[in-house]
RNA sequence: GCGCGCAUAGCUCAGUGGUAGAGCGUUUGCAUGACACGCAAAAGGUCCCAGGUUCAAUCCCUGGUGCGCGCACCA
C-alpha cells in the first residue's frame, strides 16, 4: 500500500519526467526495440523569432498525441523537430530592435555585420523556443534536430535550385512583382494580404476624355489610354496619339483598344500605367507600349515624375491632386482592396523588377514517357489520392489555389537567408557570364547574386532535406515519405502546397501521406489572439499554473479538424480538475489494493459490476483506438474522459468499495487506462505508472498499447444499467422530496425484470440511505423507473 | 464574381435520419474508505428562418438571414 499526495501538482513532476524520457533515448527510433513499420512526422519548424505561442502549443499537442499513440502501438516512430530561419520575419524583428536601440537601418550597417546580428538573435531564440517545446512534453527526436540554415539543409537548397535551373524550371526575368517598400523586398503573390478600405475614385479630365483612378499619382507614368473596342463613344480615338497636360505635367499617350476593358466601369477609359499595375504591364507587352517608372523602390517619386521627384507617394498624390485643380471632375467614394505586406502590413507597390522565378506551367520531362508541369504534378498528387487532406474540404481549396498559381517569385532582397547560388562576371571579351552551381565557381571576378531565397523555398524541402538529402541516407530511405503532416490550415498554401510541389519534383515522391489541418486558436470572444490586442494567453504560464497535460487536453478535446476554437483559462482549469481526478483514481487504487502490479491479461470477473466495467472498458479501448487512427482525437478523448470519470470513478470504484477483493481487476484497469490516456496526458500517466508499478517495469511511453481486451457483455451492461437506474431514481426521489439525509427510507421492489441477485447490496450501499424490504405497506408511494416499479416509505 | 465554414442549453462546444449531449456557470443538498481541483441531485433547448424529400429531419435537398474565412478582381 502506497500513498500519493492528496492532489496532483504538475509542476513538481513535469521537468523531471521530461528529463527521464529524454535520457531514456526512446525519442530516437533507433533505440526503440520495436520492429514495427516506421512512422514519421516532420515538425512544422517554428520561426526562429522568439517565443512559443498557443498556435505552436496546439500543433505540438496534436502531434505528440499522434506520435505517442503510434509509439505505444509498436511503430518505429520518428518525430523530427527543427526551426525555421524565417528570413523576413526574423530580419524584421532585429531591424526593429536595432532601430530602437541605435536609430539605424540595416543600410547603415555592413551586410555581413547585420547578418551576423540576425543570426545571433535567431540562435538565442531557437534555444528559448526549444526549451518551451519541451515544457509541452513533446517526444521528438532532438538528436535529429534541424535548422533551415544548417550546412546540410543549405546544401539541399542549392542542389534543388540547380536542379530546377538545369530543367529550365527556374529563370530570371523582368516582371511586375509585389514590392514592399518597408521591408525592401519582393514578395510572392500569396505573401500579399488584402485589406478592404474605402478610398477615393478620382475622375480626371484627360485630354479629350475623362479617366477614373484611385491613384492619381501613377497617372504620371501613363503611356497609353485603353478602351473597349466595342465602345462607340471612343472608337474614333483608337490608334491616335496625343500629348496631355495633367496639372503641371505633360504625358504622351496612345489610345489602344482591348476587350479586357470594362465599358461600364468608371468612364470606360483606362489610363495605362505599365510600370505600376500587373494588368497594364500585360497590356504594355501586348501593344509594345513604353514603360515609365515613376515610383521608386523606396516609395518615392522618381525623376520621371518631373516636379514631384523625391516626394513620397502620398505627398505626391496630394500635391498632384491640388495641381490638377479644375481638371478633377468629381471624386467618388470607392471600396477597394488595399494590398499590404503579410509581414509588416505596409502597402505593396507593384513594380517591374528582374527576379528569379520558378516556372509552374512549363512542361518538363518527368521520366521517359511522361511530360508534365510542376502545377500538374502537384494537382495530381492530391487528385490521385496519394495525399489525403483532413478535413477533405481543404482538398478543394488546395485545387483552387494550385490552379490559379502563377510563377513563383523566389528571390528576396532580404539579407538573412540562403544566398541565390548564382554568380556573375564579365569575361575577357567583356561579355556577361553566369554560373549556377552548388559550390561557388573557381576563378576570379565572380560576384554572387546579392539576393536571398524565399524562406518558403527552403522549407518546401523540409521533409527530406532534414533526412539528409541530397545524400541517399538510411534515414531518407527509412522515414520518407513521412506519414502525417499536421499543421494549421493557414499555411496550406505557403508551405504544404509548396512541399508537395518540390518533393514530387525532386524525389518523385509525395512528402507525406496525410495532411491533417487544425484550426486556429482564438480568444473567448472568438477574436484572433495577437500581441497588439493583448488577448494572448502564454502557454508557458498556463503550463506552470495548470500543467502541460491540462493545457494539452484543453486544445485537443472539443476541437474538430479544420475549425477554429476558443481557448481561455477556465477551460484549462477544468481539464486540470480532470487530471487531478485521474490522480485520485490511482491514489484510491493504490490505497485499497494490496498488490498493485502491471496486469496485461484479462482478469477473471466475479460480480456483475466486474463484467459490466470490463465490457465498458472493452468498448472504450476499441473506440479510442479507432477514433485516434481516424484523426478524431476529440471524440476519442471525450469518450475516454466520460468513461474514466463517470463510469469507472463514479460507479465502479464505489461498487468496489462494497464488494471488495478487486486487486486483479483494479490493477488491470489501471494498467490499461494509463496507456489509453498517455497520448493525451503523458506527464501524469508516466508519473502514475512509476508510482504504481515501480521503475523496474520501464517507462510507460514504450509499453504495448492495450492488446488483450475483455469480452463485450451486453447482458451484464443491461443488468447493471437497471441497478444504476434504481439507485439514481431513489436519489432523485430523495432530492425532489427534500428528504433529509438522516432519514432512512424503506423500499420494496414490486416489479423488476432482469434484476441481478447482487442488486440489493449495491442499492443499499451506494448512499441511497434505503433499506430494501420484501413487502411494501399500502401507504407507500409508487415509483416507476423504466420497467421497474418501486414502493417507497414516506 | 467564385468557393468554403459556422449557426444546438446562460457561456464554450460535441453529436446523430428515430427520446437532444458534455464541460463551465446557475440552483439545492452533502464530509462519503481517493478526490471541494470533490460527491449527489435539479433547472435550462422552436437544434437560425421558410419550404421540400421521408413513416420519421436538428441532421439530407432547395431557398433565405446573420457571422466568419479563402481565392479572384480591384481603372
Amino acid at each position: 500500500m502506497k500513498e500519493l499526495a492528496k492532489a496532483y501538482e504538475a509542476s513538481k513532476y513535469e521537468k523531471e519526467i521530461y528529463q527521464t524520457w529524454e535520457k531514456s533515448g526512446y525519442f530516437n527510433p533507433d533505440n526503440l526495440k520495436s520492429k514495427g513499420k516506421p512512422f514519421t512526422i516532420s515538425l512544422p519548424p517554428p520561426n526562429a523569432t522568439g517565443i512559443l505561442h498557443l498556435g505552436h502549443a496546439t500543433m505540438l499537442a496534436v502531434q505528440d498525441l499522434i506520435v505517442r499513440f503510434q509509439r505505444l502501438g509498436g511503430r518505429k516512430v520518428l518525430w523530427l523537430p527543427g526551426t525555421d530561419h524565417a528570413s523576413i520575419a526574423t530580419q524584421n524583428v532585429v531591424e526593429k530592435k536595432i532601430w530602437e536601440e541605435q536609430k539605424k537601418t540595416r543600410f547603415d550597417i555592413p551586410r555581413d555585420e547585420f547578418v551576423r546580428q540576425v543570426a545571433e538573435f535567431a540562435e538565442n531564440s531557437r534555444g528559448t523556443i526549444k526549451n518551451q517545446m519541451r515544457c509541452m512534453g513533446v517526444s521528438c527526436d532532438w538528436s535529429r534536430d534541424r535548422y533551415t540554415l544548417d550546412a546540410g539543409l543549405s546544401q539541399a537548397v542549392r542542389e534543388a535550385f540547380v536542379k530546377l535551373y538545369k530543367d529550365d524550371l527556374i529563370y530570371r526575368g523582368k516582371r511586375i512583382v509585389n514590392w514592399c517598400t518597408r521591408c525592401g523586398t519582393t514578395l510572392a503573390d500569396d505573401e500579399v494580404e488584402y485589406k478592404e478600405s474605402v478610398g477615393k475614385l478620382y475622375y480626371i479630365k484627360y485630354g479629350p476624355v475623362t479617366v477614373a483612378t484611385t491613384r492619381p499619382e501613377t497617372k504620371l507614368g501613363d503611356t497609353a489610354l485603353a478602351v473597349n473596342p466595342d465602345d462607340e463613344r471612343y472608337r474614333h480615338l483608337v490608334g491616335k496619339e496625343f500629348d496631355v497636360t495633367l496639372g503641371k505635367v505633360k504625358v504622351h499617350v496612345k489610345v489602344i483598344a482591348d476587350k479586357i476593358i470594362d465599358k461600364d466601369f468608371g468612364t470606360g477609359v483606362v489610363g495605362v500605367t505599365p510600370a505600376h499595375s500587373v494588368l497594364d504591364y500585360e497590356l504594355a507587352q501586348k501593344y509594345h507600349l513604353p514603360l515609365k517608372i515613376v515610383i521608386s523602390k523606396e516609395g518615392t517619386m522618381t525623376e520621371e515624375a518631373g516636379i514631384y521627384t523625391g516626394l513620397k507617394v502620398k505627398e505626391a498624390r496630394g500635391k498632384f491632386v491640388a495641381d490638377l485643380g479644375e481638371q478633377i471632375e468629381k471624386i467618388e467614394e470607392y471600396k477597394h482592396n488595399l494590398s499590404i505586406c503579410y509581414r509588416c502590413s505596409m502597402p505593396i507597390e507593384p513594380m517591374p523588377l528582374e527576379q528569379w522565378f520558378v516556372a509552374v506551367d512549363k512542361p518538363f520531362r518527368l521520366n521517359w514517357f511522361k511530360k508534365t508541369t510542376l502545377k500538374q504534378l502537384s494537382l495530381e498528387a492530391v487528385r490521385s489520392g496519394q495525399i489525403k487532406i483532413v478535413p477533405d474540404r481543404f482538398e478543394k481549396v488546395y485545387y483552387q489555389w494550385m490552379e490559379n498559381l502563377h510563377d513563383w517569385c523566389i528571390s528576396r532582397q532580404i539579407w538573412f537567408g540562403h544566398r541565390v547560388p548564382v554568380w556573375y562576371r564579365k569575361n575577357i571579351q567583356n561579355e556577361s557570364e553566369i554560373y549556377v552551381g552548388v559550390e561557388s565557381p573557381l576563378g576570379d571576378g565572380w560576384q554572387q547574386d546579392p539576393d536571398t531565397l524565399d524562406t518558403w523555398f527552403s522549407s518546401s524541402l523540409w521533409t527530406f532535406s532534414t533526412l539528409g538529402w541530397p545524400e541517399q541516407t538510411k534515414d531518407l530511405q527509412t522515414f520518407h515519405p513521412t506519414s502525417v503532416m499536421e499543421t494549421g490550415y493557414d499555411i496550406l498554401f505557403f508551405w504544404v502546397a509548396r512541399m508537395i510541389l518540390m518533393t514530387k519534383y525532386i524525389l518523385r515522391q509525395v512528402p507525406f501521406r496525410t495532411v491533417y489541418l487544425h484550426g486556429l486558436v482564438r480568444d473567448k470572444q472568438g477574436k484572433k489572439m495577437s500581441k497588439s490586442l493583448g488577448n494572448g494567453i502564454d502557454p508557458v504560464e498556463m503550463i506552470e499554473k495548470y500543467g502541460a497535460d491540462a493545457l494539452r487536453l484543453s486544445m485537443v478535446i472539443g476541437n474538430t479538424p479544420g475549425n477554429d476554437f476558443r481557448l481561455y483559462e477556465e477551460k484549462i482549469a477544468g481539464y486540470r480538475n480532470f487530471v487531478n481526478k485521474l490522480w485520485n483514481i490511482c491514489r484510491y487504487i493504490l490505497l485499497s489494493v494490496n498488490d498493485v502490479r502491471v496486469v496485461e491479461n484479462v482478469p477473471e470477473s466475479k460480480t456483475l459490476a466486474d463484467k459490466w466495467i470490463l465490457s465498458r472498458f472493452r468498448q472504450i479501448a476499441d473506440l479510442v483506438t479507432n477514433k485516434i487512427e481516424d484523426f478524431q482525437f476529440s471524440e476519442a478523448g471525450e469518450a475516454l474522459y466520460d468513461f474514466t470519470w463517470h463510469e469507472l470513478a463514479d460507479w465502479y470504484l464505489e461498487v468496489a468499495k462494497l464488494e471488495g477483493e478487486k486487486d486483479k481487476i483494479l490493477s488491470y484497469l489501471l494498467t490499461q487506462l494509463l496507456k489509453l490516456w498517455h497520448p493525451y496526458t503523458p506527464f501524469i500517466t508516466e508519473v502514475l505508472w512509476r508510482e504504481a508499478f515501480g521503475e523496474k517495469t520501464g517507462l510507460l511511453m514504450v509499453q504495448p498499447w492495450p492488446q488483450n481486451l475483455p469480452p463485450q457483455n451486453n447482458e451484464a451492461e443491461k443488468k447493471f444499467d437497471v441497478i444504476k437506474n434504481i439507485v439514481i431514481g431513489i436519489r432523485n426521489y430523495r432530492s425532489e422530496n427534500k428528504i433529509l439525509s438522516t432519514q432512512v427510507l424503506s423500499v420494496a421492489i414490486i416489479k423488476a425484470d432482469n434484476l441481478s441477485s447482487e442488486a440489493s447490496k449495491i442499492i443499499e450501499g451506494l448512499r441511497t440511505k434505503v433499506i430494501l424490504v420484501a413487502q411494501p405497506e399500502s401507504s407507500w408511494k409508487k415509483l416507476e423507473i423504466g420497467k421497474v416499479i418501486l414502493a417507497i416509505s414516506s
